[in-house]
RNA sequence: GGGCGCGUGGCCUAGCCAGGAUAUGGCACCAGCCUUCUAAGUUGGUAGUCGCGGGUUCGAAUCCCGCCGCGUCCGCCA
């Protein structure tokens, strides 16, 4: 399929070519967006090059002077050192008309593609419930997921799942030793909220009794060694942690499509494989039994450069089967893309080198966020001192239900302001974390988190049910629709931003920015409401304009509905 | 000590990768707009040395160098 500006943006771009050819003129050609009122797009002459010595301004002279009128430019002007080109406005609205009705909920999306995509997000150890210090990652991972699947890519979710290391380690010894009198009651009954005391006692105890110390730290070497019955105990203790964790997750409209335990690159012997050709490596050294990569030639700087891949007792370390996950990975997909949090970045930067060393092509591209603390600091499992996941969601409900029931309490039911209020909470709390680029701090406020108004999802949603009111009001065909009608200034505008929704799409794909869809789709919605605001669609007496702006309402809703999905947020009818 | 990231009105934030036209929007605050399609809306206003100092350039929030502040990492942890 192609989309209107994209024909738009060709025909400029193919002219301006043979315009500067003609010319004897050379150089890049930028494509820009100018300021409000100077057109639809501009192009910059500083660049262009010529024999003679001329000013930008001359040379954006002499190209408008040779470039003809055309389907999609209807004007050309030169200001300054800019070329300002306005689109033609019926042309504009004939085709994103036609491109919307024709696509409908695929509108936007991108041609399909042949390259899998695997992203693997979220990968919390599985010791206690999710809290809102890492809770970005989740809703990044699977708000790029549907990134890019919007743009045609097919994607797999994954959640590696560290069953190995000392952590669930130190939960399966508190699930096998404590009594359950022990464990206090959380406000929560949720298994994994009913576990994470085992997790929190027996990380106390581990610190105060060196006995126990001991057991743990076999549990994690049998572990390693491959042992299936140590492998499938800590299994069992750690399930339920998971199942609550995939319980928070679904409640914010998020599926993992495959779990990835680490144990399965001790039992099929690939991180063994991974040692083996790490050691013949020139980069290795040895320390006193343990292998290790020499970083400095790569470039890592610090107090220690080492990098060790196998201890002195002969097993492998988290980051040696991160290697032998991501050989794995990187011949199950064209493309991977790992969202992980801050604290990974050396060892990210570690495993690449030693991806590079084993000759692998496939490298991961990785988003890294910026942890979520608290006004007083950061949160910690272990120290109980956290906001859980759960507690969030459950308090974007509670002010959303408080909103619906002071705005419709009297109209409709228990049961509706519930509905409203669960997808008008939880779009609140995906949208405000997805706004913000990923790599800027986030201190953590209730007030912020929860404020329904401005640049916040519930303004989408507002906008989206009101042109689902507008639309269930109506009780004539939509037919003989005229877009060229549109003549109104507000409503020329929101026709020009829905065009340019698979653009956007494009964008936050290819540069990896999921924060472009929020700002995109909050454009389109304080459009929508001037719109609404100029131009009175159900009242309107010429049936041919309300026809247009009904079919309007029915485009831009398309387009609210297909953007809110791409950010996991329902796009609800009423509110 | 070193690496990486971040620093934009009182608070939050876009723009930075690919330098370009009066620096984007939101919150809060002040003053308006509901007998008309849901006011979770909308109009206007107050508010900015783009952390600081240099440099490159016709032109720097954007690129380069130095410094300051915050976060994060520098385990035979995960």
């Amino acid at each position: 399929m192609t989309y209107p500006l994209y024909e738009a943006k060709n025909e400029i771009v193919s002219k301006l070519k043979s315009a500067l050819l003609k010319l004897n003129y050379t150089g890049e050609i930028k494509l820009e967006i100018p300021p409000t009122g100077l057109g639809d797009f501009a192009v910059p002459c500083f660049s262009f090059r010529s024999k003679i010595k001329k000013s930008p301004n001359e040379k954006a002279n002499d190209i408008i002077k040779i470039f003809e009128k055309s389907v999609w430019i209807e004007k050309i002007e030169v200001k300054g050192a800019y070329i300002n080109y306005f689109l033609n406005k019926e042309t504009l609205k004939i085709s994103t008309f036609k491109s919307i009705s024709k696509e409908k909920e695929k509108y936007g999306y991108l041609d399909r593609k042949k390259e899998k995509v695997i992203v693997e997000h979220t990968s919390a150890n599985p010791n206690g419930p999710l809290h809102v210090g890492r809770a970005r990652n989740p809703i990044i991972g699977d708000t790029i997921v549907r990134i890019y699947k919007a743009a045609g890519y097919k994607v797999e979710s994954q959640f590696y799942l560290d069953d190995m290391g000392k952590q669930v380690a130190i939960l399966a010894w508190g699930v096998n030793n404590l009594d359950s009198k022990q464990i206090p009651k959380t406000k929560y009954d949720k298994p994994d909220h009913n576990t994470v005391g085992y997790y929190q006692i027996s990380s106390k105890l581990l610190k105060e009794n060196e006995e126990i110390s001991k057991q743990i730290g076999l549990i994690v070497k049998k572990s390693e060694e491959g042992d299936k019955k140590t492998i499938d105990n800590v299994h069992s203790a750690y399930a339920p942690v998971l199942e609550g964790i995939n319980e928070s997750l679904k409640r914010i409209n998020i599926t993992i499509d495959n779990y990835i335990p680490e144990s399965n690159f001790v039992k099929d012997n690939s991180s063994n494989k991974v040692v083996e050709i790490l050691k013949t490596t020139k980069y290795c050294g040895f320390e006193e039994g343990a292998y290790y990569l020499d970083m400095k030639p790569f470039g890592i700087k610090g107090r220690n450069t080492n990098f060790f891949f196998l201890r002195k007792d002969g097993t492998t370390l988290y980051a040696t089967r991160d290697i032998a996950y991501h050989l794995w990975k990187a011949n199950h997909a064209d493309i991977l893309i790992n969202v992980l949090g801050e604290d990974h970045k050396l060892e990210s930067k570690q495993v690449e080198i030693a991806l590079k060393l084993l000759k692998v092509k496939n490298i991961p591209k990785v988003i890294f966020y910026s942890f979520v603390s608290l006004p007083g600091g950061k949160m910690s499992t272990r120290r109980a001192r956290v906001v859980y996941l759960d507690e969030l969601i459950d308090e974007c409900f509670n002010i959303a239900y408080n909103e619906v029931k002071k705005r419709r309490g009297k109209e409709i039911s228990e049961k509706k302001m519930k509905e409203i209020a669960e997808i008008v909470g939880i779009g609140a709390l995906r949208y405000n974390i997805i706004k913000v680029q990923p790599e800027k701090d986030i201190i953590f406020k209730w007030e912020e988190a929860l404020n329904f108004e401005g640049n916040a999802s519930p303004f989408i949603q507002y906008s989206h049910a009101r042109a689902c009111s507008i639309l269930s009001k109506n009780q004539d065909e939509i037919k003989d629709v005229d877009p060229i009608l549109l003549n109104n200034i507000s409503e020329e505008n929101l026709i020009k931003s829905l065009a340019k929704f698979p653009l956007v799409i494009e964008e936050a794909c290819d540069s990896c920015r999921p924060h472009n869809i929020p700002s995109y789709l909050f454009e389109i919605a304080s459009q929508f409401n001037k719109f609404y605001r100029d131009c009175p669609v159900l009242p309107e007496k010429n049936k041919y304009l309300r026809n247009a702006r009904l079919a309007l309402v029915n485009a831009t809703r398309i387009v609210l509905k297909n953007g809110l999905e791409i950010l996991g947020i329902a796009a609800p009818e009423e509110m």
